[in-house]
DNA sequence: AGCGGAACCTGTCGGC
DNA sequence: TGCCGACAGGTTCCGC
């Protein structure tokens, strides 16, 4: 489920859903390692507060909360909010339960635990995302920006997208896409990028994420459906698992390799 | 300071 | 059928 355009759909969804509504009570399945430190502060800080807005910081979910607080969420490669009326018993990825007042239920589903959830009275102590580069549909987002940020850095410009320091809220899947739509190599080192292809990252970044999210809205607008992989977001994708599949634009074979340990998927007649 | 690699967990899939 | 290794959309931490 979870990249920038996945966690702008939820995001979407969970305002439309809980924003006024309150915690009554929170029922914590499996803690270590979704939450952090002390259960049962965690617990009393949540309940009774109503949530006031959800909006989403790279891939962070922020559910600002009244009276003032802050939950901050990060569903990493499984996790998942689901939001439906009152159930008995928890399914086996079910980790923590949310009831609401008005009688729904939030669910953070995870099967691999990889996800995480933390209360903050101020959001300016959460550490990751003091971190964060900034977002990628912000104007500040110019090729003197990244110009003055790793002009002269001697990555592969792979890792320079994933970094979140640097540009916060691409993933594995979309880098790659935004490559290839770029036409530059992901082995490519970042200093050897011109003027003109930082403009093209820059104007591929915003449209694929664009792209993506409103096929994730048509998808998975009904996110209490559990299906994430599904219909046309598959369809979009150009390169990513498309290995030894011809190329869209050139019809060569796409090839697979790996940098720091994750995959990438590219055209090598097509990427340069 | 900045980088690459291991670690955190659990499940699925393909090959033998 | 069963076992085993490779792999999965992300981030943090540790050592060099």
């Amino acid at each position: 489920m979870p990249e920038l355009p996945e966690v702008e759909t939820v995001v979407r969804e969970l305002n439309d859903e809980i924003c006024g509504d309150s915690i009554t009570s929170v029922e914590i399945f499996r803690s270590n390692p979704i939450v952090q430190g002390d259960l049962e502060a965690f617990q009393n800080q949540l309940i009774g507060r109503s949530f006031k807005s959800v909006p989403r910081r790279a891939k962070y979910i922020v559910f600002h909360l009244i009276p003032s607080g802050h939950m901050v969420a990060h569903l990493r490669m499984t996790g998942k909010f689901i939001v439906c009326g009152s159930i008995d018993v928890p399914n086996k990825y079910h980790r923590v339960w949310f009831h609401l007042n008005s009688g729904k239920m939030m669910i953070f589903d995870d099967v691999r635990c990889f996800g995480t959830l933390e209360f903050y009275k101020k959001l300016s102590d959460s550490k990751a995302l003091n971190k964060l580069g900034i977002e990628p549909f912000s104007e500040n987002l110019t090729v003197n920006y990244f110009k003055s940020k790793v002009a002269s850095s001697k990555r592969e410009i792979k890792s320079i997208l994933l970094d979140q320091q640097i540009i916060a809220g691409l993933g594995n899947i979309y880098v790659s896409e935004i490559l290839f739509h770029s036409r530059i190599s992901p082995i490519r080192i970042t200093e050897t990028i011109s003027q003109k292809e930082w403009a093209e990252i820059i104007k591929y970044t915003k449209s694929v994420l664009k792209d993506a999210i409103e096929n994730n809205g048509t998808t998975i607008s009904d996110f209490r459906r559990v299906d994430d992989k599904t219909g046309k977001f598959q369809q979009f994708l150009q390169v990513y698992d498309k290995k030894d599949q011809p190329c869209t634009n050139c019809g060569i074979l796409i090839q697979r390799i790996i940098q720091h340990q994750r995959s990438t998927f590219f055209c090598p007649e097509c990427q340069h």
